[in-house]
DNA sequence: GTAATTACTTACCATATGGTAAGTTAAACT
DNA sequence: AGTTTAACTTACCATATGGTAAGTAATTAC
């Protein structure tokens, strides 16, 4: 066999779970039936993941990867200050939209006593804290509005994890161009982190 | 035996599963658990309840019994317009934080593929076809700005369902007094209320 | 050429879990 | 008193599901 389909497997097992956890759920997900979907054998999935919760890290793992990736990409920029906390926003709003199944996979991971959670919170926590350092350093020098850090970011999180939600619930609904309510959340984050942070922005009451 | 402690058992075993699906969800919930923790026989609870979907069902309906009647309570006031608007809006987040596992509830059972899906569809339909016809009768009489009105109660909605993940994600993080965020979600929830039907409100971009 | 490794399969198992069937016990009805 | 009904239990079962063990076939290493 060929290095190239090997590999290509263990991807395929990866995407198969994704879609799977991310919108079914994780208890509701069964080795067998995403096996089925990929004409191979539910060991399979359990040779290159030992076990179903090793199938679910590796996920989230991917998907953080892919998050992190694009967070860096921010923040390798020269911009600063406030530019920069916009720019993030509208890049994890364009990740969302341009790959849905990770919102769908955060929200499922997202609730603390999940069998993910453990893993997400370690994957994020060196971002968060980075992230916090970064923003005092900005309120020392007076580029930020003073604030709890945490609070904000943590604020910032759950509207974009709620997106997932909307999308589904604006589909169930059954109107399908889910985007403009979407955008509508865009603009309450960035007016939102604006107002807490911005220092050259004053709040309308 | 006494029809009181029977209709208590009954009453314990919603509460029960309600404080179950909620938090952890209904896959992850199994009847023998929720059993022990009555220190009642599994039977029991399939005696009362002919399956575990039945269950389900009981806990979404005694839940939106909850949050019917509340809205009641504002729709037969004598507040018009906007005015009423925002004392739903009140009333649904002081809901919420009183009874927080019904949040999670909605959570878990607004996704589209879960069990109670169609139930909760059900029970919320006939209140939006009545939301969104006063909606559209107080926009002939401008009192209200013309937009879609179903979107704005599903994007109301999302947001609300939101806090669920919102509040445990704060949790997790050590945040112990998760309040703050919530009031400031609700002041958000209703300047977008606000933007999107006062009309005598001005939109400050 | 043979041993070892990789990728995957067939066979099998232990357990959890929703659910059925058949009691049991006590209260309610007649 | 006797029958029925309600509330709950014990006993049991079918199935789904994650996981182990032992193979097989091909590629790679030596």
């Amino acid at each position: 066999m060929e290095k190239i389909e090997k590999i290509a497997t263990k991807e395929r097992i990866l995407d198969a779970a994704l879609a799977s956890f991310s919108t079914s759920g994780f208890d509701a997900t069964s080795l067998d039936v995403i096996a089925k979907s990929l004409e191979i054998r539910k060991q399979t999935i359990l040779y290159h993941f030992a076990t179903k919760k090793g199938l679910l890290n590796a996920v989230v793992e991917r998907a953080a990867e892919n998050l992190i990736s694009s967070i860096e990409e921010v923040l390798n920029s020269e911009l600063k200050g406030w530019e920069r906390i916009e720019a993030l926003a509208r890049m994890v709003f364009r990740l969302a939209l341009r790959e849905p199944l990770l919102l769908g996979l955060l929200r499922e991971v997202s609730r603390p006593g999940s069998v993910g959670s453990e893993r997400l919170k370690v994957l994020m926590t060196p971002l968060m804290d980075r992230a916090i350092l970064w923003m005092q350093s900005e309120m020392e020098v007076g580029r930020m509005r003073r604030t709890d850090p945490r609070l904000v970011i943590l604020s910032a999180y759950s509207t974009v994890v709620g997106l997932a939600t909307e999308i589904e619930v604006l589909r169930a609904a059954g109107i399908e161009q889910a985007l403009r309510p979407v955008t509508v959340r865009r603009r309450e984050l960035i007016r939102f982190l604006r107002v807490s942070l911005d220092p050259n922005y004053s709040q309308t009451k």
